[in-house]
DNA sequence: AAAAGTCGCAACCGCTTGAGT
DNA sequence: GACTCAAGCGGTTGCGACTTT
């Protein structure tokens, strides 16, 4: 996308004397040359050491959800789709939390896609749905929400079943830790059981025995 | 063909969080 | 504990591309 980079908006959190609006070749292959040659530094000290007339904020923006290597291009998948609205639903609007659970993209790219697609699409479904629950009242019926105690040892759980069949190569949003991967495996595995069959979607003993063994006790 | 409306993406803003002192 | 500053995050905006009228 091309505009012109003087049309923004004039307030700024960066300095006035900074170049501001959409990035050039240039700038992303300085920035690219600077981040190869010298890795993880302070962000601060890139628009310097890269050559660029660009806040710290913009350099950061620009690497993480467009010049990184990892991030995927192109339009979502339907798996990808769905995975973002369970994610949804019990996360809210987290979209780095989500990201990190999909690999190749960016919180800001679910968070645009999310905004201009999928939330539409869930409210036409929504609607239609509402139109069937008005002819027969349905209850539903799922597991009660669990309570994770505060202080369990989440990296327990690294050595356990329930991240077994983990997506090899799944990242979080690129350049980001992801210390959330501990605390959400609980996550991983409700929504595991929530893509079985119908007819398997029971929460047996056995499970409750896991739970006990990757979580302890009160 | 032109105007109006909509969509999708990139970028910015401002607040929050966390580390260092 | 208070303060400062860098980094992270979610919300919002601007604009070109595309579609509809």
């Amino acid at each position: 996308m091309t505009s012109n980079p003087s049309s923004y908006r004039s307030s700024s959190s960066c300095p006035a004397a900074v170049r501001k609006g959409t990035w050039s070749r240039e700038e992303d292959a300085l920035l690219s040359r600077c981040i190869e040659k010298y890795g993880s530094i302070k962000w601060t000290r890139v628009p310097q050491l890269a050559g660029l007339s660009r806040c710290s904020k913009s350099c950061r923006l620009r690497w993480l959800n467009y010049l990184t290597p990892l991030i995927k291009r192109g339009s979502f998948e339907e798996d990808e789709d769905d995975l973002i609205i369970r994610l949804h639903n019990l996360l809210g609007n987290r979209w780095s939390l989500i990201a990190g659970r999909i690999p190749g993209r960016t919180a800001s790219d679910i968070k645009n896609h999310w905004n201009s697609n999928l939330r539409k699409k869930l409210l036409k479904n929504n609607s239609e749905m509402k139109i069937e629950d008005d002819e027969r009242v349905v209850k539903s019926i799922g597991p009660e929400p669990l309570s994770i105690p505060p202080n369990r040892n989440w990296s327990r759980v690294q050595n356990s079943k329930f991240v077994e069949g983990k997506q090899e190569g799944s990242s979080t949003a690129v350049g980001e830790s992801n210390g959330a991967d501990d605390q959400f495996a609980w996550l991983e595995l409700m929504m595991r059981e929530d893509s079985e069959p119908d007819n398997a979607k029971c929460y047996s003993l056995d499970n409750i025995v896991n739970w006990e063994e990757t979580f302890g006790q009160n």
